[in-house]
RNA sequence: UGGGGCGUGGCCAAGUGGUAAGGCACCGGGUUUUGAUCCCGGCAUUCGUAGGUUCGAACCCUGCCGCCCCAGCCA
């Protein structure tokens, strides 16, 4: 599965660095790291990101890497997502031990550190309302008040977090807050809340808890509980770190992770927040998470994307600390690197005109050859079948022929690949729509496979199908999502205006050669001369082979013909 | 205007005081029964900017400019 990844060595980026030279001061002798989503969306490139990062650091310095899921906020969770998230780490190609890890399996820890907080004077019950604490907070230029509540007695603080824990207030009335400067000038440090009430089932502790743990004070506990020794996460979360080493250093707990942060992924004609993933979804925008143009892993998975070529990916980008926002060009190198070795050839028109051989037999079917791949021979050789009736692409004959063009025209001679030598004859056109609807040629029947016995040469090669022995296909072709290479750019305009329209195009005229049939969903393969294909792998039942267009093929000829 | 970060070619990215790796893109040329692949060659006298230190600076210092993040009882 993830073979065909670059062996090759680069630098070591500096989270890396800092990693290697950790080992040897001997400041570490094993390293653990950990990969935390919240199971409340899909995961996506980005995601993929710090999967390669976490489990690439586990399995390149012997040490290995927890899967954990940072199930803290109930209202937004669900089981279903753990399910998606773990078959898409899997698929990956990661491994993550035994089992995976819940930071709602530490509720009860993290609830005892909780009360030694509150014990230690450094935690305390605040009942302002959540419109009150923010403006208690200050703002980004003006410390913040304290809270009345804030000198509460520590037998007050227990009682009432007792209370808060027994389910006896409701929502919103009551929260545990750090007891650190309201004048800090790091918001984060500004009293910051430790535990909401949340009267909402869990889904995985059910009813058992009506108050939650947030996010800077489980992280770093669970990090510390599982032995993490570098905990790296997005640069998002650097205003975090004060906070993440306040918890560790006042209860002096035994290890004490270091957090490391990197930048977040970008591509170009796409976004990659789960927010804005979740927003298309809902509006309907796409067919849902694994929608093929999304970036999630699914959708990836779904367009005929490998893993190995999303590893490579991961790995030619880079880690570092500056925003950046990658050509969708990079990602579609490393797919067409590694489908070009393992794609088997094959021939599918995709917008079909009728060719008439007018000097070939009726009935006479000659089977050619061929290859499977052009370099590979291993890959085989399969038999086409080619008949008086054939199809070619519209776009591969021109009435009117410029001298670049290779391809058919009056006058002009083509290999039709694998095939015969063709002549062109005549063609006829529907007066009205000015639509060619047939092509007739005359074929070189000591042309068979492809050369002429005299070794004449043609210009151009040119992809067929038989007309009466090939199989009609569903083809989805599709385009980036968005016609801007920033849809986030400008804050003022909602990304959703940049939609491309034609992100998705179905033909369903196209005919393939008649080995497409035995594909299996999932599959992919190039249609020489258009790009890479698979066959859909949640098959909507039209009674046709779906394939979905991965990528194209380079074309320099598009560019250079304009 | 508080704090935290970041600025190397069109897009990424090495470089950690000794004279600008690599990938993508792009431009030439060769091979080719895919205008694909493959193969050759080209592509930053310069590292946001202005000064300073030094025999020597993308790397050290200072000022300036630009961009990103932070005021959830989200993660």
């Amino acid at each position: 599965m993830t073979n065909n990844e670059t062996p090759e060595k680069r630098p070591l980026d500096f989270i890396r660095q800092i990693i290697a030279e950790d080992l040897k001061t001997g400041k570490h002798s094993g390293v653990v790291t950990r990969f935390p989503p919240e199971p409340n969306g899909f995961l996506h490139i980005g995601h993929a990101k710090s999967i390669c990062l976490n489990f690439g650091v586990g399995e390149e310095f012997n040490g290995r890497c927890n899967l954990r899921f940072d199930d803290t906020n109930p209202s937004k969770e669900e089981e279903a997502y753990v399910e998606a998230i773990e078959k898409d780490v899997a698929w990956l190609g990661f491994n993550w031990g035994e089992k995976p890890h819940y930071a709602s399996n530490y509720f009860a820890q993290l609830y005892d550190f909780a009360i030694e907080l509150i014990k230690m004077g450094k935690a305390y019950v605040c009942q302002l309302s959540a419109g009150d604490v923010r403006t208690y907070r200050g703002t980004l230029t003006e410390p913040g008040k304290e809270s009345p509540y804030r000198s509460r007695s520590i037998d007050e603080n227990i009682d009432l977090f007792t209370k808060m824990k027994a389910g006896e207030f409701a929502d919103g009335t009551h929260v545990l807050r750090a007891k650190i400067d309201m004048s800090s000038p790091n918001l984060n440090m500004r009293d910051p809340v430790l535990y909401r009430i949340l009267n909402v089932a869990h889904h995985r502790t059910g009813d058992t808890w009506k108050i939650y743990p947030m996010y800077d004070y489980t992280h770093c506990l669970s990090d510390m509980l599982e032995g993490v020794t570098h905990s790296l996460c997005t640069l998002e979360f650097e205003d975090h770190r004060p906070l993440y080493n306040w918890v560790l250093d006042t209860l002096q707990t035994p290890c004490h992770p270091r957090q490391i942060e990197f930048s977040r992924l970008n591509l170009t004609y796409t976004v990659l927040s789960k927010r804005k993933l979740l927003k298309m979804v809902e509006g309907k925008h796409v067919e849902g998470w694994d929608d093929p143009r999304m970036l999630t892993i699914s959708g990836l998975r779904r367009r005929g994307y490998t893993p190995a070529a999303i590893r490579n990916f991961c790995k030619i980008i880079g880690i570092g600390k500056s925003d950046s926002r990658i050509d969708m060009g990079v990602l579609e190198n490393e797919i067409r690197n590694d489908l070009n070795e393992r794609a088997p050839r094959r021939m599918c028109v995709l917008d079909p005109v009728k060719v008439i051989i007018d000097n070939f037999p009726e009935d006479l079917i000659e089977n050619v050859t061929g290859k499977n791949h052009p370099q590979n021979p291993e890959m085989g050789e399969r038999t086409i079948p080619f008949t008086k009736e054939l199809y070619i692409e519209r776009a591969d004959f021109m009435e009117e022929p410029s001298r670049k063009y290779r391809r058919l025209g009056p006058g002009r001679e083509v290999r039709l690949r694998y095939g015969f030598l063709v002549q062109y004859a005549s063609h006829v056109k529907d007066e009205k729509s000015g639509e060619i609807t047939e092509i007739h040629c005359t074929y070189d029947p000591e042309s068979k496979g492809g050369s002429a016995p005299d070794g004449r040469k043609v210009k151009g090669t040119i992809h067929w199908v038989s007309a009466t022995a090939g199989v009609p296909v569903e083809i989805k072709l599709y385009d980036r999502l968005f016609t801007e290479a920033d849809p986030e750019a400008d804050k003022d305009t909602d990304f959703l205006s940049f939609l491309n329209k034609d992100s998705m195009i179905t033909l369903d005229k196209a005919v393939g050669e008649p080995c497409l049939a035995d594909l299996h969903p999932g599959e992919s393969v190039q249609f020489e001369r258009q790009g890479y294909f698979c066959v859909d792998s949640k098959d909507v039942n039209t009674g046709k082979i779906l394939f979905n267009r991965t990528v194209t093929l380079r074309d320099s000829w598009s560019t250079k013909s304009k």
